[in-house]
DNA sequence: TCATTTGTTGAGTGATCGTTCAAGAAACCG
DNA sequence: CGGTTTCTTGAACGATCACTCAACAAATGA
């Protein structure tokens, strides 16, 4: 069924290749002579598989997403039982996937569409779009904690999706600048701090009643 | 004593033209093309007067380190007499200078060298280092706090110190993305409840006891 | 076998990048 | 005034940018 000459690169392997470098440097400062070196082909090859640099910087993003380093913070909304876990537990994987020396530091949606030229304006909205989604998810599971009676009725859901939106792309950055696992960590910590609790429970204990 | 055909552009002014262009686009997304049409001079002029686009650049760093909007957290933490008067300052003045209209959003030394290619890495690096020192800045007006007895003696002055860099970052950022300053003070706020009191004062006040 | 389809190769496209140069213009000093 | 110094102007430099094309190679279908 496949016709024609078949592809004799692996395209999976050659795009997990291109957002590393997307990841380090960001898409403007990433030219496409370093992309098909490191993805071991040449320009027509890249651009027969992917269409154009654009592209293959979605298909990148995309990519980025469906993995371990950037899928963590769905996971978390999804398997953790209250927000508070939830929250605890992304900001504790963030501190210890952004500095991470197995990849580049940091967060790819984050980092690598921040300085962008006028003609590549595209790129640089479709991330602000992603980190917009994002603090509308962190609001909405929010929302629901306060429905439940998890946070105080006085509580702010879109004023903590902030904050916490904050804290993940202030630790992110901080990865790049070379901040430790153990500092983040402490960040972390330091941020959860504020959680606001409903007014029987016992205010600013360190450790969440009903700890597993 | 001024020798030769003098200047005819204020270098100042064009200096700043030059500051505010790489503030909304970074260094990289800046071409040497839109910065002289923006100063209103040839590049054979700009390059007479500043060197080359690095030099340039370092000057406009510096010129916003010297501006109001660049220049208010060393002021808060010269002008306040207590450091929870100062980061409480330092916050909501950042909630109100970053999304501010009437110049590009967030901070310039935050953001203007995010994405850079590897020949350019100096850049990156010089605006790397202005922020961990600013890091240090806050360690040491947190460790005088803690040896005070403002703050108690279970603070870490580190972690403190990286977790309002972290929320500082994380403000500029999302000035960028769209936040509004309403939105951002309530990020100030949230994030000054973590705020470590001793021992024996009232825990979690809003207003702290010796308010003007 | 042979036409068709698709991918790879190497060279090369125009555009833009940061930067410089030669010539002329405007100030100074003597 | 002439000589020196500094700046401006317009044109251009080589390098790199994202991207493409013509020729060849390897697979399928008939």
């Amino acid at each position: 069924m496949a016709r024609g000459r078949p592809r004799t690169f692996d395209r999976d392997t050659a795009l997990a290749a291109a957002t590393r470098l997307f990841w380090e440097r960001g898409y403007e400062a990433t030219s496409v002579g370093e992309l098909t070196e490191a993805m071991g082909i040449r320009p027509a090859s890249l651009y027969a598989a992917f269409g154009d640099k654009k592209s293959l910087f979605k298909e990148a993003v995309a990519a980025y997403g469906r993995s371990p380093e950037g899928a963590f913070v769905a996971r978390a909304l999804a398997e953790e039982p209250t927000a508070r876990k939830a929250f605890t537990r992304i900001l504790h994987e963030a501190a210890a996937i952004y500095p991470d020396p197995s990849h580049p530091a940091g967060c790819l949606v984050i980092t690598a569409a921040t300085n962008v030229a006028l003609k590549d304006a595209e790129v640089e909205t479709h991330l602000r779009d992603l980190r917009n989604t994002n603090l509308k998810t962190f609001e909405a599971r929010l929302r629901t904690a306060r429905a439940d009676g998890e946070v105080p009725a006085s509580a702010d859901p879109e004023a903590l999706a902030h904050y916490f939106g904050a804290i993940i792309q202030g630790m992110s950055q901080q990865a790049r600048d070379g901040a430790s696992r153990r500092t983040l960590t402490d960040v972390a910590d330091q941020a959860m701090r504020t959680w606001p609790e409903p007014a029987d429970s016992p205010r600013q204990s360190a450790k969440e009643p009903g700890s597993v």
